[in-house]
DNA sequence: AGCGCCATGTAATGCGTTACATGATTAT
DNA sequence: ATAATCATGTAACGCATTACATGGCGCT
């Protein structure tokens, strides 16, 4: 078996895909309508990430004329999902963390769908504790460092803990809230 | 006079280099040491991307041996401290506050040093109504679609209002510090 | 007849990452 | 002596971006 790793767009498009099958065009509406990501619609990023993922056995299309014109519909292969299932079930590293984030709440974004409730609640329990570190250094250095910088310099780093702060309360939200859901759905 | 464009690690290092010389492993321990930034401190980014700015005309090197190994420090030509300010100076656009913030905040933190506290304030006041803007059709979009949405994508998008909103509030209190600091300075 | 949208792609380009490679110098 | 650190790079690779290209369909 030969090592298959598409990259975080392909992974995107393989839950996207999973989630209801589309074509390109399809997709492209999606990113373009939607805030979820940071991903850029244009063809020249989706159409190939597709044409990889399909020459890789992960998806598979089918061509639908459905009165219309030609439309090339994906969804994924049990390979497809599978490999997706793993990438989701990965352990959260230091790294992720501080260098990765998008990467990890696109998988968090994916989980319930594909991995279950459960496995989206394990991810955040993971999550948590490496955040609550990664703030605390964070913190150390600008208590450390903060008064030799300039004040744009200064504000700066200071925002990008309090993003790192906001993200650490969410977690804690986030993690309440399934709890509560889960409560709810075994009564 | 041919257009010279370098890309956000090249700003960033003229940036660095503008605050103080240093050579291509000093620069590579600063980006390891601080976590201003989500770049890697990998050789095979710096290196190539302070030969590029060299062959610019952005930097120069000189090497000094003073005592110790050879060492390649660069700093700015006068070109390149105007190619670093017009950079710093542009205009604010949507685009760079939906797709772009990193580079945003890598401009406002470089922004004291080279253009004046006065640039660093005017910046700021451009990016709050931005941000706000962008905050509220987030919000919109959640407020339409959260419902429809399963617990971890919903969640996830929360995520990335939260992390908006967090930077609106940061604006308005550095735009408030700024203020204080320019009173300060002026008794 | 012509404009614009649907739908699919390709080509050129540039960038960062990972991994490898080299040599000189200080510490044990 | 040899390991670790200083200091500089190169090579291969994959990926996204931008811009261009094509053709069918629907409206006016």
């Amino acid at each position: 078996m030969k090592a298959v790793k598409p990259t975080l767009l392909g992974y995107t498009l393989l839950g996207l895909l999973h989630q209801k099958p589309a074509s390109g065009y399809d997709l492209r509406k999606l990113f373009a309508a939607t805030p979820l990501m940071s991903y850029s619609s244009s063809p020249g990023a989706i159409y190939p990430a597709l044409g990889s993922l399909e020459s890789q056995g992960l998806i598979r299309s089918t061509v639908e004329e459905q009165g219309l014109r030609r439309r090339n519909v994906f969804r994924p292969t049990s390979a497809g999902t599978k490999c997706l299932r793993t990438w989701l079930l990965q352990p959260l590293t230091t790294e992720d963390v501080v260098r990765k984030i998008d990467s990890v709440m696109m998988r968090f974004g994916l989980m319930d769908q594909v991995a279950g409730r459960e496995a989206s609640l394990n991810l955040l329990r993971g999550f948590e504790p490496l955040l609550a570190i990664h703030v605390a250094g964070l913190q150390r250095f600008l208590d450390d460092n903060g008064s030799a910088m300039n004040l744009s310099g200064r504000l700066a780093l200071e925002s990008g803990v309090r993003s790192y702060k906001g993200l650490l309360s969410w977690s804690r939200d986030a993690i309440a809230e399934y709890e509560r859901a889960g409560k709810r759905g075994k009564k």
